[in-house]
DNA sequence: GTCAGAGCAAGAACGCGTTCTCCACCGCTA
DNA sequence: TAGCGGTGGAGAACGCGTTCTTGCTCTGAC
């Protein structure tokens, strides 16, 4: 932050700094895209983006980090364009079912990349917290359009548990104990149980 | 296997294998509970073993590997001892909050140990996937204590549902998002949202 | 008795995340 | 104009998971 300047004064300089920045978020997007996690290798990305590998680590200290950015972009992207058009459904778990479906057949479109971005977000790094801490706000934003005006009792308790659930499907999907559908259905059953 | 042999008559030297193996997962658990996951240093598990590194490899193809058969053990050591006394309370909700509150705790008591099972059981190799399954039904059936008996419908999704909530708030216990309060508090809320 | 093969020791080597070192360039102030 | 701080480039170096190589010993087959 350069404090009181006016934001439109950035010198060109920093203008190629956030150039820059961009670059090597969607390069590792790329690569994701393309193997997922295993295929983000650091000196691919500053390599693709044209950066030299320490350029890269000043501005992301860690792997995690730049994933996380990533997928904080791609998160508020999907939200976005989830809540262009309402969910379907009369009663509150339908409309849930409704939100986790889209979302899920949205990340499943590009299974590497999501692969890549849940791998990070489930990384035991402990300093990347508040990173995750923000894409779950994020996700959780994306669920609540589903139960916004239902008469739900206990709907941040419900939003939460939600929350965890599909986390732990994602997870379980990436790690292959799962697949497609069976995520699908689990989803769909917790709405469900939790949901009038 | 050796077939037909009856399982008396190991010679002496599958005893010495099973008993190195049993060295290597021993000394995997007294490294993880002295530092978690990254503590768990291969070399340092062969040198504790007193066996070579490949003699490691030989028997565990990664490091994954080697602490989900630790967390299989310590998984059916908790369930036993869960099992030797019946949940407290007189509704379902109230006996899985206390299972899931006492297992909670036992967890919490070694918390490197547990971070460290904890992560190799989020890590995304993917070969590892039937391993992973074996100890998500321990876990199930730790949980499934709590409601036998009880008049719950669709007894199953419910035990589903708790397993990945218990996987997530697990998960991000690990990755310092949540301190170990919330974490026996969102699983009440769940078990309460979800059980009569 | 001997020979093939499995289990293991010892340790070098490799891959990739991460860190460190050294240097060039740019905009700034005396 | 000369020096200076900070951003970035190039690449070596380090740590740890993993793999590979070499050689020894024991076992079972013939």
């Amino acid at each position: 932050m350069t404090g009181a300047a006016p934001p439109d004064a950035r010198s060109e300089r920093d203008l190629e700094t956030a150039a820059r920045r961009g670059r090597m978020v969607d390069a590792a997007v790329e690569l994701a895209a393309t193997g997922g996690y295993e295929s983000v290798q650091m000196r691919d990305v500053a390599a693709r983006a044209e950066v030299a590998l320490g350029t890269l680590y000043r501005h992301f200290p860690s792997k995690d980090h730049l994933l996380l950015e990533a997928l904080t972009e791609q998160a508020s992207a999907l939200r976005d364009r989830m809540a262009q058009r309402p969910p379907q459904g009369a009663v509150p778990a339908d409309r849930m079912a409704d939100v986790l479906r889209r979302a899920t057949r949205a990340l499943a479109r590009r299974p590497d990349l999501t692969a890549a971005l849940v791998t990070a977000l489930t990384s035991p790094e402990g300093d990347t917290a508040p990173h995750k801490h923000a894409v779950e706000t994020v996700l959780r934003s994306i669920i609540t359009t589903a139960i916004d005006g239902g008469d739900v009792p206990d709907p941040d308790g419900v939003v939460r548990i939600l929350g965890y659930v599909w986390l732990a499907v994602l997870s379980a999907w990436v790690g292959g104990t799962l697949d497609t559908d069976q995520m699908a259905e689990d989803l769909t059953s917790a709405a469900r149980l939790l949901l009038p």
